[in-house]
Formats: C-alpha cells, sequence, structure tokens
RNA sequence: GGUGGCAUAGCUCAGCUGGAUAGAGCACCUGCCUUCUAAGCAGGCGGUCCUAGGUUCGAAUCCUAGUGCCAUCACCA
C-alpha cells in the first residue's frame, strides 16, 4: 500500500463516521478485487522469478513481496517489448503480442475455469496480501463491517451480463465480446465481458453491487470511495445498473478524489515509485518522538506510554494533512519537507485537548462545582467568540455528511482550536477571582475538550491526556 | 479531438447556499515563558482570487469563451 491508498482508507473510514455521527446507519465495506489480470501478473512474475520466496522465508511483509512481482512482471514486460522492437515489431504491437503477457492472460483463462495449481497459487499468494494489508489497516487504524471478494461475485455480474444480453440492454459483437451503447447519454460504447469471456473490472462491479443489495436491502445508498481517474467507469456503472433496472441505482454515489502526487508526478504501483504506507507511518511516529524529547515535558513516562504517544501524535499529522484537504483535490505530497508539526495540523490540536485536560484535571483537585451557573453574566469578548465557535459543531456535522467531506470537519475543529487558544492566552481560567467566571471559563474548556474529541474521532485521530 | 475536474500570498490550503478593508498555516521579521503545557499567543511582511467578457445594487463565488495542469474516453484495473 502507498500514500494514495492510505488517503481512500482514511477518507473511506472518516465519511462513514461522519454519516453515522449525521444520524445514519452505515455498513463500512470493502471490495476487494481479489481476481483479475493485475493477480495473475504477480502470480506468473512469482512463477517465473520466485525462487520459492515466500514472506516467512524472506522476512518480507506479505503485500510487498506480491508488490515485487508486480513491479517484476511489469520490468520484464517491458524489456520483452523493447526486444520486440528492436527486432522490428511496431511497438503498439509488441504491447499486445509480448509473450509474458499472453502467458498472463492464458493464466487468468485458467483461473476462470477453475485450474487447480493456477487456484492454489492464487490463495496463496493472497493469503499473503490479506496478511499483509491486516497489519497496516491495524496500524492506520481502519476497519470494516464486510468484505466483498469479487471473486465471489464476478460470477454473478456475468450472469446479470447474460440475463442482460437477453433483455436487449447489452449487444454482442461477432468476436463473442459484450458490450453496452451509451452514445445516446453522451457516452462511448463499453465492454463487460471479453470475447474470451472472461470478467472485465465492469462485470465484477455490477455483480458485487447488486450482492450488497441483496446482502442488506435496508441501505438506503451506496457510496464508492474511489479515487477520480475512475469518474468515467463510475458513471457507467452506475448507468448500466439504472439500465439494467435496478431502482436503488439513483442513490449511489462516488465519492471520487483527487490523487495523491509527488513533486516528480504520479506514484505508480508498477514502477515502485511510491511513498510506502508502512514507512510513512514510521517516519511519523519518529518525527514525533523526535519533537516530543526536545521538548522533554513527559520525563515522568514508561517508555511504552511514550511509544504510544509517540504513534497517536505521528498519525495523527498524517492523518489530518491528509483529511483536511478537500477530498475532490488532488494532493501534493513532497517527502522532503516532512509533515508539519505546527499551525493548522493534528499535533496542534491534540495539545490544545491536552492543555485543555490538565486544566480539567487541577479543576477536580479544586473541587468546582461546575453545574451551578447564573444566567445573564457578562461575557468576556472571547468567550463570546468560543461559544459561537462552539454552536456550530452540530451543524458543520451535517454540512460534511451532506458534502462527503471530512476536510470540512477538520477545518471547523482547526477555528475552534485556533479560538480556543486565543482565549486561553487572553484570559485566566483557574486564577480568575470571580467564582462564577471560573466556573464559566471551566464548562467551556470542557466543552472545547469534548468537541476536539469527537471530532477528531469523526476523522479517525486519537488525542492525548498529555503531551 | 470528446468529456470531466482543478486554478486564491513565495509554498500548502480555507473561503458554506453571491454581501462590507479576500483568511489561515509554513517560510521570513518583531515582541511574549518566576503565572492554567511556548507543538502556544500577539503583531509585521506578503494577493491582477488564471485571462477576457456577461448576469447582479454587489462576483473569488453564478454564466459563456479562452489558457494552463491533471484525469478519462482500452478485450487495464
Amino acid at each position: 500500500m502507498h500514500l494514495g491508498h492510505i488517503r481512500n482508507n482514511l477518507l473511506g473510514y472518516s465519511v462513514a463516521e461522519i454519516l453515522k455521527a449525521s444520524g445514519k446507519k452505515v455498513y463500512k465495506t470493502q471490495i476487494i478485487n481479489d481476481r483479475g489480470i493485475h493477480i495473475c501478473k504477480s502470480m506468473l512474475a512469482w512463477q517465473k522469478f520466485g525462487k520459492d520466496e515466500t514472506p516467512e522465508n524472506s522476512g518480507l511483509k506479505g503485500d510487498k513481496l506480491v508488490g515485487n512481482y508486480y513491479v517484476a512482471f511489469d520490468k520484464a514486460y517491458k524489456a520483452e517489448i523493447s526486444r520486440m522492437v528492436s527486432e522490428g515489431k511496431v511497438k503498439e504491437v509488441a504491447e499486445k503480442e509480448a509473450p509474458i503477457l499472453l502467458e498472463a492472460q492464458a493464466m487468468l483463462r485458467k483461473w476462470e475455469a477453475g485450474d487447480e495449481e493456477v487456484v492454489g497459487l492464487w490463495k496463496t499468494m493472497n493469503s499473503w496480501v490479506y496478511k499483509g494489508f491486516d497489519e497496516t489497516y491495524k496500524n492506520l487504524g481502519v476497519d470494516f463491517d464486510q468484505l466483498y471478494f469479487e471473486s465471489d461475485t464476478y460470477l454473478l455480474g456475468k450472469d446479470v451480463v447474460a440475463d442482460g444480453l437477453e433483455k436487449g440492454v447489452f449487444y454482442k459483437k461477432e468476436d463473442g465480446s459484450v458490450w453496452i451503447d451509451l452514445t445516446d447519454e453522451g457516452l462511448d460504447e463499453k465492454i463487460v465481458l471479453r470475447s474470451d469471456g472472461t470478467a472485465v473490472y465492469m462485470t465484477q462491479d455490477i455483480g458485487t453491487a447488486i450482492q450488497r443489495v441483496t446482502d442488506y436491502p435496508d441501505i438506503n445508498g451506496m457510496v464508492y470511495t474511489v479515487g477520480n481517474e475512475q469518474d468515467y467507469h463510475f458513471k457507467v456503472l452506475f448507468l448500466i445498473l439504472k439500465k439494467l433496472g435496478f431502482s436503488w441505482a439513483e442513490s449511489l454515489h462516488h465519492l471520487s478524489y483527487g490523487m495523491v502526487d509527488l513533486p516528480s508526478g504520479k506514484m505508480k504501483s508498477r514502477e515502485g515509485t511510491v511513498v510506502d504506507a508502512d514507512d510513512l507511518m514510521d517516519d511519523m511516529t519518529q518525527t514525533a518522538a523526535t519533537i516530543s524529547q526536545e521538548l522533554g515535558k513527559l520525563e515522568d513516562y514508561s517508555d511504552s506510554e511514550k511509544q504510544e504517544l509517540y504513534r497517536m501524535i505521528g498519525l495523527g499529522a498524517l492523518k489530518y494533512y491528509i483529511l483536511k484537504v478537500d477530498p475532490k483535490k488532488r494532493i501534493l505530497f513532497n517527502p522532503e519537507e516532512s509533515v508539519d508539526f505546527q499551525g493548522n495540523t493534528g499535533p496542534f490540536i491534540q495539545y490544545t485537548y491536552a492543555r485543555i485536560q490538565s486544566i480539567l484535571r487541577k479543576a477536580v483537585r479544586l473541587d468546582l462545582n461546575l453545574t451551578g451557573l447564573e444566567n445573564g453574566m457578562k461575557l468576556h469578548p472571547k468567550e463570546k467568540e468560543l461559544i459561537k465557535q462552539i454552536q456550530l459543531f452540530p451543524e458543520t456535522i451535517q454540512l460534511a455528511a451532506e458534502n462527503l467531506s471530512p476536510a470540512l470537519i477538520a477545518n471547523y475543529t482547526y477555528d475552534l482550536v485556533k479560538e480556543f487558544n486565543s482565549f486561553y492566552q487572553q484570559v485566566s481560567i483557574l486564577g480568575e477571582p470571580n467564582e462564577q467566571k471560573k466556573i464559566l471559563r471551566v464548562q467551556l474548556s470542557k466543552k472545547v475538550g469534548e468537541i476536539i474529541q469527537s471530532a477528531f474521532l469523526l476523522l479517525g485521530i486519537q488525542v492525548p491526556e498529555r503531551m
């Protein structure tokens, strides 16, 4: 997994939490594309170049190991192409006829035919990948209520395509491939089944969508969190489902988000030019540790307490950095300039939360009665501003839910926290001589702390008692 | 070429359904820790809101055209 996948996971997780907070029931679903030509490419490369390498005997994380073979395939494929071109082939022809590609395609046909050896290898390599992914998801703090494997749903997709063919929604070309004509809708013709009868991406997506609605008849809609490079694909998918006569096709949403790019351009798994998710999380934790040690406020913490805190802060910085940006905009990530820990950042907000907890701990010791408060108090301007900002939280949740945008939560929280810090600096809270004012200020602080915690929960970020 | 998205300070980004001198952070400069945590606060510097038209009492925001960047239009996923 790389940084692009992190954005996908964080967005999906956060939007699910936001929708829940807005009053909806949500099933967090992950669709795993565990079949198809891309998997066969890794399998083939492993067979050819793998020398029986396993996660156990190499010490590599399973998903990385398999990813390496995906890269190895591409390298070998490109080498074959350039060799064929030097032998006089036209590049476009070479791209289609490279032996290793033909082998991968043959493997896919074998897989769909249920060939034992191919299916066996497929199961083994996928189990490696899942084990690796599980570890990363756990570190990242995302989880799912339901998993769909496209190897389980593509057959349903093929059946539906056959039905649609009878109904006249699709049509067959002479070579046997099946298509849908969307030119009336201003789109193109789109393939839904290959001429060799194997399923394409669209086939399995049709099947998966129908399976999901069958499994959860109570849902009113589905949100697909997928990058904007697939805008067209989902437009077509939704249209196909509508043409097939599914009424629920009207309530499908594509939460389309921008790519995470590097200064050098796009991240490409195939070419290995990616920011690795696991490495990045480790780096962030390490940076948090360095900063925290320089400040030296936690000498009395145990090593394990410190480690947990560093992780919380490092991950908070990373998640906030990703989620504060409007989903539809692309993110430019420069590995040379590390993610900030000051200003409009996760750690800044976590820090404010920790400060508030410090006040509340002291307030408990002072045995303040936090309930009895008189009406008609004259408010300090900073208190007024703070109250205004506090009141905006519920509507911000609704707005974020409507727009499927965690960025609105992040930016709201930042505004609130900025306001609180200004308040904190200008007025004395526990040092206020007037008891009524003191109680009000402690209550306001408590409320702000609660909102920070709730808001960050919506972003999947934890908050510390101290930092 | 067709379609879609994006374009706001040197950099990274806010700016909700149109409303007053366009806001943050980073960077740079100046102050503030014997007082609730300085990962902070206060202030300074910095903008042709891509361009040109249009709608409107009023446009960063809406419309049209153009420019630039990105994506997509595959028997890839």
